[in-house]
Formats: structure tokens, sequence, C-alpha cells
DNA sequence: CTGAAAGCGCTTACAG
DNA sequence: CTGAAAGCGCTTACAG
């Protein structure tokens, strides 16, 4: 049966060890947290009652005198973009083999982040990783002045101590340019987000700016979300165009935009990868089904997530993290913004024709 | 400069808000609470000194003197597959909808998913809900016999008082058989995944049983993962059969296979929707695009995830569900092996006849 | 190696 | 309406 509850007895303390074990309370405690000495056959009798009465220490109790938890605050929103779900994941994952309690704060829009910031500090967490909306540097900076860390993911920390790591956007896009560009192309579009999205401006910006370089422009095409069917929008535009007026290279700030492109010009008498190139961002699943085949970039998510659990660990220590230490010999670099950008990796697949 | 970090002065407490707003420590969590008499003016004066500081009250000191802290273990996986993000991103949301917070387990295999049971116990949470993994009926009694609550999504709790809530698997699978025989098709095939997975072998029996009524059978192909390269492997074994020997109705158990099936399936000469119908399951966002427009069972998460919440609000308030009373008019049933089952609901699209 | 005691930051009876 | 005091379950000096 699914049916009621046990309510079961009120819970059991290091107290109700201790008399079983016949011990004081501190040798429980000690025995658990291998602090202070302690006899290995008194601590294996302490550790058989703990187990016979399923005790275990009790966190919150041991966070209050020791003034420390491992508690992250981790600012999250809707995955339904699967690059989303991929970063929580590799966050999680990261967070569980260092022992990082994850405390997840769920915004439904952007709008929500600095009210649930601001929430973050009743549970005195060690400190809070965004990665979702926009930072208020305010709040970071009364986050920060509390001691606790602040850390943003693929967005500008906003404040001079924050911790900000993300793809280097800007440089994805030149990258983008300067491949179509070698490919010949010379008539170009890009299929953008929305202006205030601040990863989708860069990755623009970038790509313009190399094709400033090499004397081309673009066509920017915004889209107020960045999902398959804004893709397919752009694919309208594009075929509005008529035949050689249309754009022959075609960066998109995201992959679903790419997806939702590629669907909009299927059985339209356009072959992506011949009449016109195509390149997206972030390498997610469904970029290299067989339908799509969509050249893109690939996020150095492991990179990013691995340089947020170094600083955490830095902060942890008092110790501050030496970047240009750490950075020398990686794909990374602080920029003037605060913000450590680390390379994305070209995918080449069909819809380019330089696929290696 | 993202260098460094402030190592802020020593987190103020109640005592010092008290102090600036010169009244008693008591008052000040009065102020807070709202529990306690408090004259207006001193409850103002109070939250304006709290605000000037930057105090909020210790979430975990109060857990310690009321014995409850609003948290709740997840027990998760790698969020590789959209639906477990979905999942995971519907709980979180209802979560913050009820104040209440999630403190993340991540299991990156199943096996360990009764070691963090266990390890969830030293946060004191007010139950924990698994989301992957098997459940341990071990385990869940250790957790219920401390008065804490033990939720299962799609599985089940194994547990005589523990609450399990899934989709109605038998019956999507049943539904699909009765649709592909509806259709006139005779020959049929499962794509299923590993016997252990305890969704999909349901789903292959409701499918399995229902033809059995109906006087057919199926092969089964059976894939160790449940992923788009399980589907397409599955489609090389239907290519194997020669034409008129092939299955030509199929059901996936779940969308990932399906979608892996139909790329397999390109250019082969095969026209799904007419040679041969695809029934999946999840509707996943990709079911829906323009190269798969996947005929599949869409899961009711949303009653899914309202279940369990009104299981949490009740296990609080010491009360235990009234099933019968919760479940009439709904289409869910509470079935003797304890789960409670949310009719999954047909999306039909071209990969079957009979789209509406 | 072990134990008694203080104290972490709150909330909640209990007096006033 | 307000305050002093006890106590939640631990950890950690401090004695022994």
């Amino acid at each position: 049966m699914a049916r009621g509850k046990l309510s079961g007895p009120k819970g059991a303390t290091s107290r109700d060890v201790a008399r079983a074990a016949n011990v004081s309370q501190a040798l429980v405690s000690r025995a658990f947290s291998g602090n202070g000495r302690i006899a290995a056959d008194t601590r294996q009798r302490i550790l058989e009652a703990a187990a016979e009465i399923g005790w275990q220490p009790n966190a919150l109790a041991a966070s209050m005198v020791t003034g420390d938890a491992p508690l992250v605050a981790v600012i999250t929103t809707r995955l339904t973009f699967e690059w989303r779900a991929q970063v929580l994941s590799h966050l999680l994952k990261s967070f569980q083999e260092s022992d990082l309690k994850p405390l997840i704060f769920y915004a439904e829009n952007d709008d929500e982040v600095d009210r649930l910031l601001a929430d973050t500090i009743t549970w005195r967490t060690r400190g809070v990783i965004v990665t979702a909306g926009v930072v208020n540097p305010q709040r970071a900076d009364a986050i920060l002045s509390r001691g606790q860390f602040f850390a943003a993911l693929n967005r500008p920390g906003n404040h001079g101590h924050a911790f900000s790591v993300a793809t280097d956007n800007r440089l994805g896009g030149a990258m983008a340019a300067r491949l179509l560009h070698a490919e010949g192309r010379r008539r170009f579009a890009v299929i953008a987000g929305p202006d205030d999205s601040w990863a989708s401006a860069r990755r623009c910006e970038g790509f313009l700016a190399a094709l400033d370089e090499a004397g081309a422009d673009a066509v920017v095409w915004n889209n107020a979300d960045m999902s398959i069917e804004a893709g397919k929008a752009s694919a309208r535009r594009f075929l509005d165009h008529s035949g050689n007026l249309r754009p022959d290279g075609v960066f998109s700030t995201n992959d679903a935009m790419a997806l939702g492109f590629l669907d909009g010009l299927r059985d339209q008498g356009v072959t992506v990868g011949k009449d016109v190139s195509l390149i997206g961002y972030d390498n997610i699943a469904a970029s290299s089904w067989t339908p799509y085949q969509l050249t893109t970039f690939e996020q150095p998510l492991d990179e990013m997530v691995a340089r947020v659990l170094a600083y955490i660990a830095a902060h942890q220590e008092g110790k501050s993290l030496d970047f240009a230490d750490s950075l020398s010999g990686t794909p990374c670099r602080l920029d003037a913004d605060g913000v450590i950008y680390c390379a994305p990796k070209i995918v080449h697949r069909t819809t380019t024709r330089s696929h290696s």
C-alpha cells in the first residue's frame, strides 16, 4: 500500500548512541569526525552502536557549531533547453564528487533571479552559482561581503570580486565568420536571439567584427526566443529573398535555432552545405542526428565547471585563485571584463563545406 | 577583476540586529517569523535595522530548534535524456512554489543510488524523492521509520508505506497495441530497453498482453540503453527482414529509440506511417520536429508531480493521504502494487495512419 | 584516551 | 507587548 505514513520515533541523537556504547557524547562526535584522539576499539564500538540505532551526525547541527555547511546555492531555470540541462548535470556531478550539496533555487523567468539571490542568504551556503538570469552587482556585492563566494556561469559576474567563466562567445562568432569566409561565402546572415541575451549578443558581435575585418557584413535576424520555431521563422526570412540574393553563409547563435532553420529549409530546393553553409553553437545532441548533421561549436563545459569548482575550493581554503597560473597553458584567458573565457571547439559536420 | 575574494566580517546575528534596533533578541525572531505578539512599529524598526545590516534569519539555526527544515532530498542522475531533465525541471518548479528547498543527490549510475539514499539522512530533510535507480526496500524502511517521507517517481516504491506515482506504462503499451491493431497492422515488433528497466519492461508487457488478447504477438528487440543509437540498431534488424516479412507495427518504449529508428530507416525505401506504423513514448521535444513527427505518448508529468507534492504536504501535516478521495475523477488509479498509475495521453502525428 | 562544559544562532514557552 | 532563559544537537577547546 502506498497509503499513509509511519510517524516514526523522535530522531535519535548522538547522546542515544553514547548511551548505547557506554561512552560520552563527545566521543561519538570524534568517532564520526575523525577529529581528536579516540581508541580504535572505542571507535568501533560507537560505530556499531550508531549503525544499530540508525544514527548519523546531524549535518545541520554540526554546521551550527563549525559555522560552515558544505552547501552551495545554485540558481537555475527551466531545463527546456538541452544546454541548460547539460550545465546543471555537470555541476551536480562535480558537486557530488566534491561532497558539496547543491541547494537549488529555481527561477521561472529572469526577473525572479535577483529575488532568489536574496533568498539564498538565509541558508548560509558557502556561496552561490548563477546559471540563469542577469547578475545584479549590488546583490553580488552583498553576497561577497558576507564572505560567501559568487560565481556566474556563462554570464558576466558584474562585480570586481565575482568569479565568472564562459565560453569565448566572441571568439566562436569570429571563428564562424572566418570559416564561412574561407569557404568562399560572401553574403552573410546571423540568426540571433534577443539583444539582451548576453551570450547570443557576444557571439553575434564576434561574427560581425571578424566579417568586418574581412571587408564583409551581415544581416542580423533577431528572435525573441532562441527556439526551433525561431529558426523556422528565420528560414522563412531566408526564403523571402529570391535565389541569388539569399545569404550563403549563416551563423546561428545557438543550435536550436539552427536546427529549426534546417527544418524550415527542407523541401524548398535549398541544399545546406552546398547552396548555403550553416554553423550553430552548443553542439546539443540533436545536432549530430541524421537529419541535421550540423557544424557547430562545442562549449568546453568540463573545463568551465572544473574552473568553478577550483574557485570554490580556493575560496574554502581562504585563498584567492591565481588566475595567471591556473590559466597558462589552457585555452582560457582572463578578459578585462573580469570573465574567464574558454575557447569553444568547432565540430565539423555536413552543413559546411569544410568538414574535415 | 575576477581576482581574489573578499573575506567579509563574521556574519551578523539576530543579536546584532537586536542591538541596532534596541530591542531584545527574541523580538527580532518574532519580527521575522510572525509568531508571538509584537507591536507594528517595533517590528518595522527591526525590519529596517535588519535590512541595514543585511541580516536574515539563519535557516539552519532555526531548523535546529524547530526540528524541521523545509528541505527535500532528490535523487537524480545524468540529465542526458530529455525526459529526466523535464522531470527534474517540473519538480524544481513545484518546490520553489511550495517554499521547499531541494538538496540534490546525483548518482552517476543506478548502483550508487542506495548509497546516496543512506547519505541523505545526515541532512535531516523532510524526506526523499527518488527519480533514478532502484529502491532498496530496507533503505526505504529506514527512511520512513525516522518519520521522513519517501516518494518514488516513475518507479515502484518497493515498500508498503512508500509513495509511488508513475505513468500507466502497461496501459500505454496496451493502447499502442490496440491502435496499431485497429490500423490493420498484423506483424508487430517492440523496440525495448533492457529487461531491468522497469518502465520499458512494463510498457512492453502491456503491449504484448493487449496483442495477445487480439490473438497476435510481437518480436521484442531489447537494447542495452534506450538511445538514438539503439533505435538505429533496431532499424537494421528491421531491414534485415525482406520486404513482406518486416513488421508493420512497431512500438518503441521511449522516444529516443523511436527517433533513432526513424533515422535508421531514412533513404531505405520505407515510408513510415504507410509501410509501417511507429509509436514512441515520452513525447520529447524532438518528436514533434519536422523530420520526425512521431506519434507518441505524453506522460502526465504535471499530474504526477502535483501528486508527489500533495503527498509531501499531507506528510508535513501529519496526515495520511486519502487516495480513494484524491484519485476519484482523475485519470489515475491506485494499483495493488502500491503505485499510483496515471494514464498517458496519445499524441497523434504522422508515423501512424490514424492521426486525427 | 576520555569526559564535562561551553557555545553555535536561533525559537519558544514562561514571566512580567 | 517585551525580555530573560532554556534548549535544539552537535563540535571543540580544556582538563584530567
